[in-house]
DNA sequence: CAGTGGTCTAGACCACGTG
DNA sequence: ACGTGGTCTAGACCACTGC
């Protein structure tokens, strides 16, 4: 456990004669302790040790421990807080759910939510599915589909799809009976910590099907939304398509 | 000019006393580069002074202004470039481009682009447009529409409002002639560099004016995005409304 | 070779949260 | 009172750029 992990510390030797590996011994202590995250060493609203801790573990100095953990402060990965201590960043947090929902009221009033599942299976991973999500075409993956209510109106149709090899046991039933954020769940009962994702978003005419579901009439324009999700070390593990009713609710983004 | 300015450097017994000013001087620091910045003592594109000079200018050590260049850095408001010095940040650059401008194509090969003015106009501020802008209801603004056309096909329609008071002299034949992005020409002509914008998208159906000067049908969905941007000090400088046909595109986003 | 930003270290003190 | 992260400083050396 409390062995020394091996850096790549090069020598003034190496580092003069510009070897080719060099990385700043700061994000080397940046993947270690990202693995230290995947495996689950920390968990999500735990703290982690205290950057003099983890220097003495690295055997860096306390600098170099922080200019690490402020770049994973910084990909809200950890959360600093000040007199406490560094915290693993979890779905529970309001601030970290509203990273990844997006809609929002036109009159800023947050909305009441609520969520029915309508199908949970798993199949053979469709090849566009199998590609976005980096397995083999041959494997299975849950398809997860449900429909999300905002101030009792349907707002938004959701299409998941997850590795079936890590949501083993995920069930409509156990969908049904969790309270909360997708995410949440996927942390507390599989381990799996959502950083980061990347979405396209289109304005579509909505199917006959999809205008039942979300009490809209047919053609009526929707915001198509596809997002791929990635855990630590970037490893896509949700692909989400989702249609969202726009009439009373916008997707909100900035650009830094 | 090199007159040293004042810094709130609050003495030990100030700090320990919490005093309500307190703000750290890293801050202060990135304060006053701001100002510069706003006030065009470096122009975009330009290499700001070293990091000793600004230590020497501002009587901190080098490592204070770094930590605020490190920040300025990190909102894109300044571009480090090792062994070459600090540069202000320009939409001349592709990657500033690439952040405001977040419709690419579905096959991934990028477009050839074209812009057409289709009007600009000087008039009182409505009030929606007054309130986003900041400016008085009485005021004079610029309104101007454009259609942007990608692989020689229509797909952005454009409403953008400005204040009129910074705008003086902006006309349709000044930006027929102007070749590049929007926001090159507000740098170079207007001194006014867009910063960070905010974004809120919606999906529409088109009117049949829109659709006319889109080439598509009456009704067919739209992304409609509307984004107020902001210049140094978060000062609102535009309200763009947007109409992207995402037949062949998309509007893609990065969750972080 | 000189000048720039980038990395790493070490130490002092402050602000915040908890006992 | 203690331990945490936050700020500030000072100095050494490395990597990159351009003369």
């Amino acid at each position: 456990m409390s062995d020394t992990p091996s850096l790549d510390r090069a020598s003034d030797a190496d580092r003069t004669a510009g070897s080719a590996a060099f990385s700043p011994l700061y994000q080397q202590i940046k993947g270690l302790l990202v693995q230290s995250l995947d495996r689950g060493e920390w968990k999500p609203g735990e703290a982690i040790p205290s950057e003099f801790e983890l220097a003495a573990r690295f055997q860096v100095s306390q600098g170099t421990v922080r200019k690490a953990i402020d770049d994973l402060a910084a990909e809200n990965l950890l959360l600093r807080r000040q007199g406490k201590g560094t915290f693993v960043a979890t779905h529970s947090e309001a601030k970290v759910r509203y990273r990844f929902l997006r809609l929002a009221a036109d009159d800023g009033k947050p909305p009441v939510s609520g969520s029915q599942i309508l199908d949970c299976r798993r199949v053979k991973a469709p090849v566009d599915v199998a590609r976005l999500l980096d397995v083999r075409a041959a494997d299975m993956v849950v398809n997860l589909r449900r429909l999300l209510s905002f101030d009792l109106t349907p707002t938004i149709l959701d299409d998941i799809w997850l590795p079936g090899s890590v949501f083993r046991g995920l069930t409509a039933e156990s969908l049904a009976r969790y309270r909360g954020p997708l995410y949440g769940l996927f942390e507390s009962e599989f381990g799996v910590s959502m950083v980061r994702a990347d979405e396209k978003i289109k304005a579509v005419a909505a199917t006959a099907e999809q205008a039942q579901l979300l009490k809209i009439k047919a053609a009526d324009p929707l915001l198509q939304v596809e997002r791929v999700s990635y855990t630590y070390g970037d490893r896509p593990m949700e692909l989400r398509r989702g249609l969202y009713v726009t009439e009373r609710f916008h997707y909100r983004n900035s650009l830094n």
